[in-house]
RNA sequence: GUGGUCGUAGCUCAGCUGGUAGAGCGUCGGAUUGUGGUUCCGAAUGUCGCGGGUUCGAGUCCCGUCCUCCACCCCA
């Protein structure tokens, strides 16, 4: 026997029926994205090694597919080197290029390329597939796509107002109920100031991220095993267990973090952020939580993050403020805000609660059934016709049996087969047949073009 | 990267304390040479993940390896 095929692990095939799901949700999306005026870019998906590099911290160089030089890699190795095993070290001399690790990395890299030919404020989405080499598990994937769009080159917390209403239609649009969380870097940094540990913000920020998973116990001691105090434990407490509406929330924050200028300065964001919500008659219900921190360092005002609340599962999708996200490619002071969909965890959320809409559009609505090379001829021109009304047609391209040739049609839910043999043919007609029904009729082309656009 | 788990027909799986490989679904053919979805009859298909070991004999036991899935780290 043949070698059993098989794809690369934590990588998918995509079935039709998947597939007609799937571009559900893009086509969702997409059509959300430009009704707000964002434009489409795409990215190679090889990206040269030195781009992706340092830019997703030690953890994320190491997640990265690389990809090996073509050619005699080894010419400008010596013997050494290659005795020396240095894994790392090697795959630096003989790879030159990597998959992309994320959509937001080589968003950077284009608008500092092309700054001459774009207009700021530059809003562009983009959906495309990412790699990580991660060990995959329920939802994680090592080929996944992300649908982002970004506003880049604008300060404007109207912006975090645009995406708030980009998330709202959309899930309006797929019919998901959901709640949008929303923190601010700022005032992370600005408790980090607090309780005395403005060093510690990350540690901070991913232990306090895990409070809904591990619970607020092991959250404290994974803070101590990091080095945190225990007064500065102490004063973190009631910050973690802030109850009430987000304003009360805010008003709460402020008589503790007043002494903190970052603090008091993304409390007076958030609060702009509600009032335009407020204004622009936002529905979704928008909840501060402080111990979302989400592990993007990059981060550095709004957080967002969107849950469904009718089923159980992470994040459908997320996105915050980021200062200065070009700098890294040499360009500083570039402030963007962005958002992004989890596609695979829609995808999810939508077959569980069964909300994927019948889509017939594209299936085929009528199969030419025939019995020989003749039939084959004459329904050329029928199918030509009636793809000409833009109605889906098929003809089915051997003249083998009725049974199977009807056993296709069955199967691929087509509702309608056009029956071509002699009779049909000396009369200029077909027997149109209704698969649902199994009634069937001899008629005209005329006729059969009115009943399939009916 | 750490820990666990799984692998038998195209798919889902059964196969006892070791004794020559099984079912359902699907596929193909026939009942029905111009009528599908229902029914009935028949047929084909396997290096039992791969490599080694124990044994007269291994799908079954042992070791290794790869793969799947799950959890952790991290992340979408």
């Amino acid at each position: 026997m043949n070698q059993k095929p098989s794809i690369p692990k934590g990588t998918r095939d995509f079935s039709p029926e998947e597939m007609t799901k799937r571009n559900y949700i893009f086509d969702t999306i997409k059509s959300v994205f430009r009704l707000y005026g964002f434009q489409q870019i795409e990215t190679p998906a090889m990206e040269n090694l030195s781009t992706l590099l340092g830019k997703y911290g030690e953890e994320g160089d190491k997640l990265l597919f690389k990809v090996l030089n073509s050619g005699d890699f080894l010419s400008g190795i010596s013997d050494a080197e290659l005795l020396e095993r240095n894994a790392a070290r090697l795959s630096g001399k003989i790879c030159e290029k990597g998959l992309r690790y994320d959509l937001t990395v080589p968003f950077a890299r284009f608008v500092v390329q092309n700054r001459d030919k774009i207009s700021f404020p530059f809003k562009r989405y983009q959906i495309q597939p990412v790699w990580r080499a991660d060990r995959p598990q329920k939802g994680r994937y090592r080929e996944f796509y992300q649908c982002d769009a970004d506003i880049i080159g604008s300060n404007s917390l109207f912006n975090e107002l645009e995406l708030i209403q980009i998330i709202e239609e959309v899930f309006c649009r797929l019919k998901i109920n959901v709640c949008i969380k929303i923190n601010n870097r700022k005032i992370l940094s600005g408790i980090a100031e607090y309780i005395g540990e403005p060093e510690k913000l990350t540690d901070i920020t991913t232990a306090i991220d895990k409070i809904d998973k591990i619970g607020i116990e092991n959250v404290n001691e994974e803070l101590l095993s990091k080095g945190i105090n225990r007064e500065a434990l102490g004063k973190l407490q009631p910050l973690l267990q802030l109850k009430g509406s987000n304003q009360e929330k805010l008003a709460q924050l402020k008589a503790l973090l007043f002494e903190s200028a970052a603090g008091m300065k993304g409390i007076t964001e958030l609060e702009t952020i509600f009032d335009l919500c407020e204004k622009a008659n936002v529905c979704v219900p928008i909840e501060l939580d402080l111990t979302l921190a989400r592990g993007l360092n990059y981060y550095t005002g709004a957080i967002l993050e969107v849950k469904a609340l009718d089923v159980e599962i992470g994040s459908i999708s997320g996105g915050g403020r980021y200062d200065n996200l070009t700098g890294v490619f040499g360009w500083e002071g570039v402030s963007g805000v962005g958002v992004s969909f989890g596609a695979d965890r829609i995808y999810d959320v939508l077959y569980q609660l069964q909300l994927f809409p019948e889509i017939s559009a594209e299936q085929t609505k009528i199969l030419f059934v025939v019995f020989g090379e003749k039939e084959l001829k004459f329904s050329l021109q029928w199918a030509q016709a009636l793809r000409k009304e833009n109605i889906n047609t098929e003809i089915y391209a051997e003249p083998s049996k009725l049974k199977k040739q009807l056993g296709y049609a069955d199967n691929k839910k087509i509702p309608f087969v056009a029956i071509v043999g002699e009779n049909e043919m000396q009369e200029g007609k077909i027997t149109f047949k209704n698969m649902a029904t199994g009634e069937q009729q001899m008629i005209s082309l005329e006729e059969l073009i009115q009943r399939l656009k009916s």
